[in-house]
DNA sequence: TAGTCTCTGTGAAACGAATCACAGCGTGAA
DNA sequence: TTCACGCTGTGATTCGTTTCACAGAGACTA
């Protein structure tokens, strides 16, 4: 019913609001919004009709009011706990990222299967072995995993996870990845999407660089 | 004319047909390419066809031939190197992830404001300071730029790199960033994707969690 | 108080991409 | 030599999303 693509831009709707609030702003238009947010102003009205909102027409959207809207539609539920496989070169970036993130989607897990990694505290969040995955993410009622193992292992993981009670992944690895129908998966291959900036790239300069 | 969607899948299959030449097998179905890759086998006949390849419909495709095509396809230009700003948690796992990455797309140089993190070589990739970015980026003939800055120096970053003529650009920063029109670019906000995730595993398990 | 302005909310139209469906064909079996 | 099969290539169709376009409404002006 809602789409995919409505709640990625209401993700960034809402951050956007965010610092405007911070900055003082106290209203917006939809254009205004659209502008910062990199998408068209009807855009911006059909995704907020979507979360019930309802702005005037003559002061546009109220900042504060907006965001808590948008905020209750995209975070209704209780807080989604976060699970992460693989502390490795990715993995231990998207721990330091941690603390700037959503209290609401908290990391509190991550797993490896080196030992030389586990059984510390990275920036908050306990590392524990592989082994305990399933212990760990059913007492702590982990919904969401991101796997950031090498390519590999991400199936295994993903099944894994997936057995454990986890029902949205987020997959770093450059591959595809089975997981039952009741479980969303959201794929980042960030070597593709470089590929595809490299394609566009090539077609759009085709001719010898001149320099300087 | 070729589609964004069409290029970002045949980086898939391209990776996927790699993968059987060194398990050695030599033909493919398209539904067989369709599972591996995550689509359907309409979908990868006719983003083959986009490649100007074709296949026999008793062997399928020809493994090393299709991988062929979608290469010249892909890659047609000369290599585009690559320069990445912003040396931090997530550059860094970026820099290390690069002897992985396609010769293709060499990343040849890194940039950052940090005095400390500069003037040194990791993975083979020269770290220089961000004031030598346009020159650095003009005498190599760089095409592409990776922002792996706060977002707050993100635009400023991309209107450099577009200055000193790079074409291509790979946005990390949770942040719109404006580019002239013949610039390409591609962002990916993985807190945007985390919250999406959370957001569709609150509605599939929106139910209190039943320990064990 | 009437008029004008600009914005929102939204039905309708346009667009693009995914899917369907089938003709055409080479192969292997009988 | 003929038939049946299963796959590719592709026109036609369907589907989902984006964009258009305008009615409706509050505020400001004169
Ligand atoms: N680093 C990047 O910039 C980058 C870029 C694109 C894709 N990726 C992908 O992200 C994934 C992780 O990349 P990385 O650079 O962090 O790799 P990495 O090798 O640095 O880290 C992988 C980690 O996973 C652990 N691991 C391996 N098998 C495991 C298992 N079965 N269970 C639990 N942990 C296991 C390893 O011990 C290691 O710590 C890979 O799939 C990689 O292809 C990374
Ligand atoms: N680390 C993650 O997992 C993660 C997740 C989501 C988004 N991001 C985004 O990716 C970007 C980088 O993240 P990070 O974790 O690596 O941050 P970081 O703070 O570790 O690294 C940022 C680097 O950029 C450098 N820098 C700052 N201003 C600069 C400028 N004007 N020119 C050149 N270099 C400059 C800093 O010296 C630092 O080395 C940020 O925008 C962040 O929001 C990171």
């Amino acid at each position: 019913m809602i789409s995919d693509k409505t709640v990625a831009r209401l993700s960034v709707y809402r951050r956007v609001l965010l610092d405007m609030q911070d900055a003082g702003q106290e209203h917006v238009f939809s254009h205004e919004l659209a502008a910062r947010s990199g998408c068209t102003a009807a855009q911006v009205r059909r995704d907020v009709m979507a979360t019930g909102y309802t702005g005037s027409p003559v002061r546009g959207y109220d900042v504060a009011a907006l965001a808590g809207s948008i905020n209750d539609f995209l975070f209704h539920s209780e807080a989604q706990k976060v699970a992460l496989v693989g502390i490795g070169n990715l993995g231990r970036a998207l721990m330091a990222f941690s603390p700037r993130r959503n209290p609401r989607i908290p990391l509190v897990a991550a797993f490896d299967n080196d030992a030389a990694k586990v059984n510390r505290v990275i920036h908050g969040c306990r590392c524990y072995p592989v082994q305990q995955l399933e212990e760990v993410v059913e007492s702590e009622g982990i919904r969401v995993g991101i796997i950031a193992v090498p390519s590999a292992a991400a199936q295994d993981t993903a099944r894994r996870l997936c057995r454990a009670g986890v029902v949205g992944l987020l997959n770093f690895a450059p591959t595809h990845v089975w997981v039952p129908p009741h479980v969303y998966i959201e794929n980042l291959d960030l070597s593709m999407a470089l590929e595809k900036v490299a394609f566009f790239a090539g077609l759009r300069a085709p001719q010898k660089e001149i320099s300087s």
